[in-house]
DNA sequence: GTGTCTCCGAACAGAGTGTTCGGTTACGGA
DNA sequence: TCCGTAACCGAACACTCTGTTCGGAGACAC
C-alpha cells in the first residue's frame, strides 16, 4: 500500500512548476495548461489530482504553516517583548528567500496566501499575550505584513535587524508588559 | 460640444451596476456581460467606453480618493496624536457605509482597491508627521486596514469610538510627540 | 508475471473575452 | 425644424480557458 511512485512524481512536478510560475508571473495570471506544460504533465492528469488551480496551491502549502513556525524559532532576546520575539528570526528568514517572500506578500501568490500568512502571524502574536486584545493582534499582524511588503519591494537593501528595530520601535511601546514566564 | 447625453447615461449606468454587483458578489466574480445586463447596456457599447472590467473600476473610482479625504475631516481632539486624528472620523464614516467598506476591505473590491485605500491612509499619516519614518507609516496604515477589516467582518457591533480607542492604544505610544503646529 | 492503477491525448461542452460589421436611432448644432 | 454625426445595438466570429469523458498504452506494486 506504499504510495505509487508515479503519483508522487506527478504531484511533485506540479507543485514545483506552480512555485516557479508564481515567481515569474504571479498566481492569478497562470492557467492550468501552463502549469501542466511546465511540469510535463497531461492536463487530464492534473484534474485527476486536484480540483483546480487553487486546490493545487492549497496542497503545495500544506507544509508552509509549520515551516513558517519553525523558521521563527530562534534565540529570544529578553529585552524584546515576547509577542514580537518571532519577528526578528522571521525577517532573517524572509531575507534569505527574498524573491519568494516578495512574490507572496504582494498579491502575486493569490489573496488567500496573504490571508494564510496573516493568520499565522496572528497566532504567533496571540499565543504570547496573556490577555490578547484581538483588535490589537490583527493590527500588529497587518502592520507587519505592510512593513514586510514595503521592505522587500521598496527598500530591499535594509538589513533584517534594522527592519526589526524600526518595527518594534513603532509597536512595542503600545504593548502591555507581560508577566514573566 | 457639450457632452452627449447618451454617453453620460451609459457611463452612469455601468458604474452604478458595477457598484451594485461588487456588493453582491465581489469584483472578481463579475463578468462584463453581467454588468451590461444589469446596466441595460449592450456589450458592444461597454467596450466602446472601457477597455475591460478593471478600466471601468478605475473610472468609477476617480472621485473616491477625494471623497475619502473629505470624509476624514472632522473636529480634531488635541489629546490625540495628529497623525492618528483622521482615524476617528474615518471610522465613523465607515460605520455609516459598513456594507460598502466591508466589501472593499476584503478582496471583494479587487486587490488594487485595497492598495488605493492603503496609499491614501499612508498619505494622511505621512503628512502629519514632521519626520516620517516610511516603515512606520506603512505599518500603521497596514495595521489600520487589518483592524478595520476585522472590525467590519468579525465584530461589527463595536462602536467606532471603541475601535478608535483600542487602535490608538496600540499605536499611539510608539509615535514620537510632534511639535505643536 | 499479472492484474491494477496511473497517465495521456483527443475531443467535447460551456463560459468568458474582445472585436468587427451594418442597421437603427437619438443627439446637438445650424 | 432639419440634418449630419455619433452613439447604440445585436449578431456573429475567433480566441482562450475550464472541467469532463473515454479508451488505449504503459508503469507500478504485489
Amino acid at each position: 500500500m506504499a504510495e505509487d511512485r508515479r503519483v508522487a512524481r506527478t504531484r511533485r512536478s506540479l507543485q514545483r512548476a506552480l512555485v516557479e510560475l508564481i515567481l515569474e508571473k504571479g498566481f492569478d495570471a497562470l492557467s492550468v495548461a501552463e502549469i501542466c506544460e511546465r511540469a510535463d504533465v497531461g492536463r487530464t492528469t492534473f484534474y485527476a489530482h486536484y480540483a483546480d488551480k487553487s486546490d493545487l496551491l492549497q496542497g503545495s502549502l500544506e507544509g508552509l504553516g509549520e515551516h513558517l513556525r519553525e523558521a521563527t524559532r530562534g534565540p529570544e532576546d529578553p529585552s524584546v517583548h515576547p509577542a514580537l520575539a518571532f519577528v526578528r528570526p522571521m525577517l532573517e528568514h524572509a531575507a534569505e528567500q527574498a524573491d519568494l517572500f516578495a512574490a507572496l506578500m504582494r498579491g502575486r501568490g493569490g489573496a488567500f496566501m496573504q490571508d494564510l500568512v496573516h493568520d499565522i502571524w496572528c497566532e504567533l502574536i496571540r499565543e504570547r499575550l496573556s490577555e490578547p486584545d484581538e483588535l490589537q493582534v490583527q493590527a500588529i499582524a497587518g502592520g507587519l505584513g505592510a512593513a514586510v511588503e514595503w521592505w522587500l519591494t521598496r527598500a530591499p537593501d535594509l538589513a533584517p535587524a534594522e527592519v526589526d528595530a524600526r518595527f518594534r520601535a513603532a509597536f512595542e511601546p503600545g504593548l502591555a508588559p507581560q508577566r514573566a514566564t
